[in-house]
DNA sequence: CCGCATCCGTTTCGATACTG
DNA sequence: CAGTATCGAAACGGATGCGG
């Protein structure tokens, strides 16, 4: 009869700062590395299960009705054939993509161990954004494919939007779209990535040991240099 | 003899991924307010606890440790006279600053109360910096006055470079810097500036009800509108 | 007064077991 | 598969005290 599943909300910070109301709503534990794996679209509870794993159930299904409550997240009833429901996020939620990709680019900071990247695979793409820094681009479209060990990543680069985030500038997709030919094919292991972007790493010297490979069109490999950062 | 002072590594997420990691070093309650109080210069242990109500001492005594074991903030001894020491950001610490920035920028969208903004005052060049758009500036530099009803802030916007992230191109300062005339002066409450933001608001409505007042030259105009994000 | 350390009640988290 | 129930462990928040 006593229902506890009332979405506590939790502990706020009662300060009238952005950041701290940001920090009110998804700063609890799990929330963001939840939001991460839905960025690239909506799953089920136990693929969430799975690519957090050390959230316990009941955490999980509480953060997820808090980021409901929140207009965070929207619960999707799927067409009867296919999985019951799946937990997508709202516009709203989808704002968070730039703070997703801050963080990533920090975390990057101290990623030591980059080659050990385990599954899901679906957050390769996440992984790989987190190396770009698409305010650095120039103004072409342009089309890559990235090859690495745990498999091949296509990225579709769109021209310079008069406004709005230069995130929205890249498409990553896993697996590359079939039948069209990129203007820039690289080769390397998410680790020497890393160390490249790190600057832990001369672009001539990976090239010359075979830990890195770039072949394509000259202008389209000179927008994947700036996109990655290389020296 | 048996001191508890070892800093005690909090629970890490365990996962290979930059986000994860990110939130290993950070995602702690109180870490990044912590960071945000210092991204406008360094601080003395009260001031920080001045800044963050609700914030035990023994907390923020601990989240010190961790935050200088992890090499984003310093313990600088000042010379004799002034006050015995003070916290500083790193150049990793700094390197938070724009994850503080896209926090702000998405918790301004649901910033119900901005004219309730309290002290302490130096927040309020992160209030202001959460709702600009430093993406969206043209190539050229200039300067503004923003009087808001808690005081006046120093607008000095850099020329365009060829790399770097564009947050670099702003500097607030509170006061603003005597003696230089603004390119442009924008009178509001920070409420206004807030609704403007958020696309709540018309301009042209908020200067013809008199909440809004803008005074400056036509090009610099232009660029504070694309800055603040006023259609 | 500043910069913490200690003690203690409350909240949140994590692991496991269990149900429709 | 999609959660809920329970319980011990850890983290947090508030009060107080103490040395420099």
């Amino acid at each position: 009869m006593n229902q506890k599943l009332s979405t506590s909300s939790p502990r706020s910070y009662e300060q009238v700062c952005p950041v701290a109301r940001a920090l009110d709503v998804v700063g609890q534990r799990w929330t963001l590395l939840i939001v991460r794996d839905l960025m690239f679209g909506p799953l089920r509870f136990s693929d969430l299960r799975e690519g957090l794993p050390g959230l316990a159930p009941n955490l999980l299904s509480e953060r997820m009705r808090w980021l409901v409550s929140e207009g965070l997240v929207e619960r999707i009833g799927l067409p009867p054939p296919a999985a019951r429901q799946v937990y997508a996020l709202t516009a709203r939620g989808r704002e968070l993509g730039p703070v997703i990709h801050e963080l990533a680019r920090f975390g990057v900071g101290d990623w030591a161990d980059a080659d050990a990247f385990g599954p899901p695979r679906r957050l390769l793409r996440g992984a790989l954004l987190a190396l770009m820094s698409p305010s650095e681009l120039g103004e072409p479209s342009w089309s890559a494919e990235i090859r690495l060990a745990e498999g091949t990543i296509g990225l579709e680069v769109a021209a310079r939007p008069s406004s709005g985030g230069s995130l929205n500038r890249l498409r990553l997709s896993d697996p590359p779209p079939p039948g069209a030919e990129p203007d820039v094919t690289v080769t390397a292991s998410l680790g020497t990535l890393v160390e490249l972007r790190r600057g832990l790493l001369a672009r001539s010297y990976a090239e010359r040991r075979g830990r890195l490979a770039v072949t394509g069109s000259r202008p389209a490999t000179v927008e994947l240099r700036r996109l990655l950062g290389w020296t």
